[in-house]
DNA sequence: GGGCATCATATTGCGTACAATGTAACAGAG
DNA sequence: CTCTGTTACATTGTACGCAATATGATGCCC
C-alpha cells in the first residue's frame, strides 16, 4: 500500500497541498495587475457571469464560508469593485453586484485562463481532461465520505 | 478551449483548490485527536523520516517559505513536539528535532494515511495511481513554466 | 583584519480559512 | 400577537501563507 506510508512524498494529499501553493503563486503575477486575491478573483468569476449574488449564493458557490466571504467582501467593497445592499424582501440577505470598476475588470481578465492551461500543461489538453475527470471524481469522493 | 472560459465550474484551477480545502476538511477531525494543523503535520511527516532537520531544510522539503514556518516551529516548541537550537558550527542554522512527546505523536499517527486513501478513492488503487501520475507531471510543468 | 555582500532565520503586515459566537430579521405555533 | 426556533450575515480568535524587511553570523576581497 504505497500510499499509506507516513513518508512525505508517497502522500497524494500533500502533492495537492503543493500543487494549490503553487497554482496561487502562478497566479499572483496575473491577478496583482488587477490589483485582487485569488478568492476575490473567483468571486468576480462567479459575479461575472451571474452579475448578482447574496453572501449565501457565493458562499455556497465558492464552498467557503461566511467568515472568509464576508471580510472578503469587505476588502472588495472598499477597493470599489462590488456594492452591497440588503434585500427589501427580507433584511437579512445580502445583494453582492458588480460596480463599473468590477465590470470593467472582466476584459482585463480575458487573458489569464488561457496563460493558466499552459502553465498547468503546456497546452496538453489529454492531460487537463484526465485531471478534471480525476479531481471531480475525488472531490464527490471525499465530500461523500465526509457527511458520514 | 473548454478551460480557457472565464467560467467558474470550468476552472481546473478552481477544482484543485476545492479539492485542497475538502482535504484539509477531511484531516482536521484526525489531526485535532493529535493536537496538530495539517501544516505542523506535515513537519512531522519529514521529522519522523530524518529526526532532525534545519528550518532551510524544512522550507525547502515542504515547499513553505520561512515567514510560514518560523512561526509554525515555534509554535510547535510551545506545545512540546520540538525543540530547536543553534548549531555551534554555524550560530546562523537552527536545528529542530523531535521532543519524546513529538516522537510518540507518530505511533498516534499510524491510522491517518489508510483511512485517508480510503477517503479519497474509496480504496481505488487504480484512480490514486492515476491522479498521482498527473499531479507529478503538472506540478513539474507549473514550477517550470514560473521559472521563466 | 576591516569592510561588505551573502546567508539563515525572524518579524511585520495583509489576506485568507474556519470554528465559535453574536445579532438582527423572519417564520411558525399557540 | 407573542414566544421561540431558525436563518442570513457579521465578528472574534487562531493559524496559516507569503512579500518585504530586519538582524545577526559568515565568508571573502583587498
Amino acid at each position: 500500500m504505497a500510499y499509506e506510508e507516513l513518508k512525505l512524498e508517497r502522500q497524494l494529499c500533500f502533492k495537492i497541498y503543493a500543487l494549490h501553493r503553487q497554482l496561487m503563486a502562478a497566479y499572483r503575477p496575473l491577478l496583482d495587475e488587477l490589483g485582487v486575491t485569488y478568492p476575490q478573483y473567483i468571486t468576480l468569476l462567479y459575479l461575472w457571469e451571474h452579475e448578482e449574488a447574496t453572501v449565501g449564493q457565493l458562499c455556497s458557490a465558492l464552498g467557503l464560508d461566511t467568515g472568509t466571504v464576508s471580510p472578503l467582501l469587505k476588502r472588495m467593497e472598499a477597493n470599489g469593485l462590488v456594492s452591497k445592499r440588503r434585500l427589501v424582501s427580507d433584511e437579512r440577505t445580502v445583494q453582492v453586484s458588480l460596480t463599473e470598476r468590477g465590470r470593467i475588470l472582466e476584459e482585463e481578465a480575458r487573458s489569464i485562463p488561457s496563460y493558466m492551461a499552459t502553465c498547468l500543461f503546456g497546452g496538453d489538453e489529454a492531460d487537463a481532461e484526465t485531471l478534471a475527470t480525476v479531481l471531480d471524481r475525488t472531490i464527490r469522493q471525499v465530500s461523500e465520505t465526509r457527511k458520514r
